[in-house]
DNA sequence: TCTCTGCCTAGAGGA
């Protein structure tokens, strides 16, 4: 039986004298997770002992475990969480109490999905594994070779032909072959070396293996063919179990090969290949396979390097699996897992790798130096200054927090029920499996249709969990979004058999944040710290001459853009021209010849600034000259033609990019191997104010100086971690980080630090003065104004072919609220959605088009609501999408009845983007009684009266 | 059930 709970106390780590001799045991107080509860995959969770049970339905108990368990005993503090396999239980003091087997496994915190590399690392050396979270893997030659022979040899396995596998996965990756200076030629030489000799060992394997049946071995005769062999390539593996997940290079008859392009001369595998093995068979264990063998293949050992001692002629080493090793990963991955829970950093002398063999030794000795951290390797500098050590220190706990809560992402993939994930946008499912193609580069493309309706966050291009029913316990394959609407077609490397679609989640934003973190603060330029740390004063040589002559504080903007020598902040309220004046910036950067970077958070904002940009710098620049780097499907379909492809040729798709004076990109493509190599003058980071500090150093740190544009006074950063309640971490508590490391922008932290170093457009060109009112006066200092006359008296009149007049009169004015007791539910409320809907009706009536309209409501429930009752032309979404656009008449549906009830109306940020969203008209719908219950939206309705 | 975008995964190697 499993016994999975929540430390409940401190754990008592003793030896005693047992009829074998002396014996280690760990005595465990827990909390039981709800007794009688049937786990999703039958297993019970012990329900009929009679032990304490607890008020809130969890029962108290002590699980004890033996020997080398203790090990992973000594990690555990009071709630963490913890599982017990194949536990026994036994009677003590007439309380039912349980304790570990030979058959048991130990897990800490099984619900931090650990990755095989990690484990992998860790068993080299605990720093080397903190190492690469924090520094990244930066671009290299025998990295990027050995994905290319990984990327081979899964085609040789799905049957494609060795030459022409070679030449498209070589030409997949021009860019970075481009950066690393090496030929096309050059490179296909070196993977054909190591393919042939996995090539050869295949083909022996074919004729050796026996799979039986004369029908295989016709059926393989042309090239190797997994599907009648019992071989799949990589596969994606998770355990809910274990906490672990990886990728295995393949599987054969259902045990793990590794690939490793390198070479052993050795009898044995090394250790840390036999983990990484041993990794992959608990995860097949726990899809249902008994693993007791492993492979592992070393690319460059061949005839030549026969092994005297065993004659090997071929690439691969098998190997034995036995409990020991399994268990000794496990215990392993707990280490990893009690590590991250806790936030404590490894110093290497955690292990026994000797230090003068570690490629990483100077990385690590320079890490350890400059944040005064206790290391095996020793120190090289001067630690960081206090400030910037505590600020470190802060943010990365805060950066950690959020790598969490992507974590309990993952544990939702086995906690919630299929429904569950429905109904949180977050799957798809019960979908009816219709066919799977393969494709030429050996993929295969895979269609299921839709039974039900219902929305789902999932978009094109997106990468999923593909799956016969599970996704992780079911065949799971990762795959891409190739097409959504009534059917289904997903890409992927295995033929699943697709039934259901699961959002993956991703750690990569928080390992690129970190990493952002750590270019700052280690590898950043000292000048810039004395400013961001306060030692210094920003800097400005500002130009003389006039960017832009009708509107002072544009031309100012544009001149401190210009003059910075650290950084200058534009502060660009709604409608106020930012991206004009970013256009304007730019051109003028590039005038002088500099080269610029162009960022922003999302996609969408870099292909709007960078379109502003095409438009400003038309003649001055050639096409050629601007790059947009991203993916294809994040790239909006105009911004394709500036697209750089990170196929081709090298030495063309290198020029493409580094010829480029203009490099447009988000954030988190800034933090990649790609564009971490390039420099350039400036970076110019619009929508500055939703990004979090790490996220802007991501672009900062590539320039020589930045230009932050955006406005506080609107959405900040989209932060996923709670800031404080951590599941299973009462205890620590205390010691959280705040949410507001990450919620508060630099933009923002530097605004307000550095005013002197910043200019607000005052101006806006969007809404009519009797709208942009209220916004001016809240959270303005009434300093916005309308650019020009016609701006401010604008109206709906102006649009052709609507007539004022024919509206009621209560809608005549731009501004106007609409009293409606509303249904009382929480997130919805169909007497406004109907009331809405005869709104639009009467506007429509008085000649305004339906695409002229837009309706923000605050929860997404509202908006589906809504958009039931209304035509589809009209744009109906919540607030936070309708950031960045505007609309000729908005009407706000504000979904609460009685009481402003939720943290979503506490943010006024989100009230100012609705209110300003609109040129011409604005209806407010919303119950008076909840609205006049705050303050600020008292103010609200006495405006709009 | 408050709002929610990124990136494309993990892993690729070297005594």
């Amino acid at each position: 039986m499993d016994v999975r709970g929540i430390v409940a106390d401190d754990v008592d780590v003793r030896t005693v004298s047992t009829s074998y001799g002396e014996t280690e045991l760990a005595e465990v107080p827990m909390r039981l997770e709800t007794a009688d509860a049937e786990r999703p995959d039958g297993r019970v969770a012990d329900g009929g002992l009679e032990t304490e049970r607890l008020a809130d339905g969890h029962e108290r108990t002590t699980v004890t475990l033996w020997n080398k368990w203790t090990e992973s005993a000594q990690l555990l503090e009071p709630g963490m969480e913890l599982l017990v396999t194949d536990a026994e239980t036994k009677e003590y003091q007439g309380e039912k109490q349980y304790s570990t087997t030979g058959e048991s496994y130990v897990v800490v915190e099984p619900s931090f999905l650990v990755n095989v590399t990690a484990i992998r690392n860790w068993v080299e050396c605990p720093r080397l594994y903190y190492l690469n979270k924090l520094s990244g893997v930066p671009l290299n030659y025998p990295v990027v070779k050995g994905t290319i022979v990984h990327e081979v040899f899964g085609d040789l396995l799905r049957g494609r032909e060795l030459e022409e596998s070679i030449d498209a996965r070589v030409e997949e990756r021009g860019l970075q072959l481009g950066l690393l200076g090496e030929t096309p030629e050059a490179v296909a030489e070196d993977v054909r070396e190591n393919a042939t000799a996995i090539e050869g060992w295949l083909e022996q394997g074919r004729l050796t293996e026996g799979d039986g049946s004369t029908e295989a071995a016709e059926s393989t005769e042309q090239t190797f063919s997994p599907a009648e062999s019992s071989w799949r390539s990589e596969q994606l593996l998770i355990s809910e179990t274990f906490g672990i997940r990886g990728r295995a290079d393949a599987i054969r008859r259902g045990a793990p090969v590794e690939l490793k392009t390198g070479k052993n001369l050795r009898k044995e595998p090394r250790f840390k290949d036999k983990v990484q093995a041993a990794c992959y068979a608990l995860l097949l264990e726990e899809h249902g396979d008994e693993v007791d063998t492993g492979t592992l293949l070393y690319t460059k050992n061949s005839a030549l390097d026969r092994n005297e001692e065993t004659g090997d002629l071929t690439p691969a080493k098998d190997f034995s699996m036995g409990a020991g090793l399994l268990k000794f990963v496990v215990r392993l991955r707990n280490e990893i897992a009690a590590m991250e829970v806790n936030g404590d950093v490894p110093t290497g002398y955690e292990g026994d790798a000797k230090c003068e063999y570690c490629f990483e030794q100077d990385t690590c000795m320079v890490v350890s130096g400059r944040l005064a951290q206790e290391s095996k390797a020793g120190q090289i500098g001067r630690p960081l200054p206090d400030e910037e050590l505590e600020y470190f220190e802060r943010l990365y706990r805060a950066i950690e927090a959020e790598r969490r809560a992507v974590h309990r992402e993952y544990a939702k993939l086995w906690r919630q029920d299929a429904q569950e994930r429905a109904d949180d946008d977050r799957a798809l499912i019960d979908l009816e499996f219709v066919e799977k193609r393969p494709l030429e580069e050996g993929r295969w493309e895979l269609r299921a249709r839709r039974t039900a309706g219902g929305t789902s966050k999932l978009r094109e291009g997106d990468l999923v969990l593909a799956s016969d029913g599970h996704p992780v316990r079911g065949d799971a394959e990762l795959a891409m979004i190739e097409r959504i609407d009534e059917e289904v077609v997903v890409t992927a490397d295995e033929p699943v058999e697709v039934t259901r679609l699961d959002v993956y989640p991703s750690e990569l934003t928080t390992d690129r944040l970190l990493v952002a973190l750590h270019d700052c603060l280690l590898k950043g330029d000292g000048r810039r710290k004395d400013v961001l740390f306060g030692r210094e004063e920003p800097a400005f040589s500002l130009p003389e001459e006039t960017f832009i002559d009708n509107n002072a504080a544009q031309n100012e903007a544009v001149r401190k853009a210009v003059g910075a020598e650290d950084f200058a902040l534009i502060h660009g309220p709604p409608g106020t021209g930012k991206t004009y004046t970013i256009a304007r910036a730019i051109r003028a950067m590039v005038d002088r010849g500099e080269r610029v970077l162009l960022s922003a958070f999302t996609n969408r904002a870099v292909d709007n600034a960078l379109e502003a940009v095409l438009e400003g710098i038309g003649d001055s620049l050639d096409d050629d000259r601007i790059v947009r780097v991203g993916s294809e499907s994040g790239v909006r379909e105009d911004m394709q033609p500036y697209r750089l492809e990170r196929a081709g040729d090298p030495e063309d798709r290198l020029a493409e990019l580094e010829n480029a004076r203009v490099v447009a990109a988000t954030t988190a493509t800034c933090g990649s191997r790609e564009m971490k190599e390039q420099a350039f003058d400036v970076a110019l980071v619009d929508e500055a104010a939703q990004l979090t500090e790490p996220g802007t150093f991501a672009a900062a740190n590539l320039a020589e100086r930045f230009v932050l544009v955006g406005d506080h006074e609107q959405l900040p950063p989209v932060v996923r971690s709670e800031g404080g309640t951590q599941h299973g971490l009462e205890n620590t508590s205390d010691d959280e980080p705040r949410a507001a490391d990450l919620t508060e922008s630099l933009f923002e932290r530097l605004v307000e630090r550095f005013p002197e170093a910043g200019v607000m457009l005052d101006c806006q060109y969007r809404m009519n003065q009797r709208i942009q009112y209220f916004a001016s006066q809240e959270f303005y200092d009434g300093e916005l104004r309308p650019a020009e006359p016609a701006v401010a008296g604008r109206t709906l009149d102006d649009l052709e072919g609507v007539t004022r007049d024919a509206l009621p009169e209560q809608l005549r004015d731009p501004v106007a609220f609409v009293d409606v007791e509303g249904d009382g539910s929480r997130y919805t409320d169909d007497v406004e959605a109907a009331r809405i809907a005869e709104l639009i009706e009467t506007y429509a009536d008085a000649g305004l088009a339906y695409d002229d309209i837009g309706v923000i409501a605050p929860f997404r429930a509202q908006v589906s609501t809504i958009s039931k009752h209304v035509p589809d032309a009209v744009a109906v979404d919540t607030v936070d999408r309708f950031q960045g656009s505007s609309q000729e008449l908005i009407i706000v549906s504000f979904t609460a009845t009685g009481q402003l009830e939720g943290p979503i109306f506490e943010d006024y940020r989100r009230i100012n983007v609705a209110l300003t969203r609109p040129k011409r008209a604005l209806v407010l719908v919303g119950d008076s009684r909840a609205l006049e219950s705050d303050p600020v939206y008292a103010r609200m309705l006495e405006w709009a009266q």
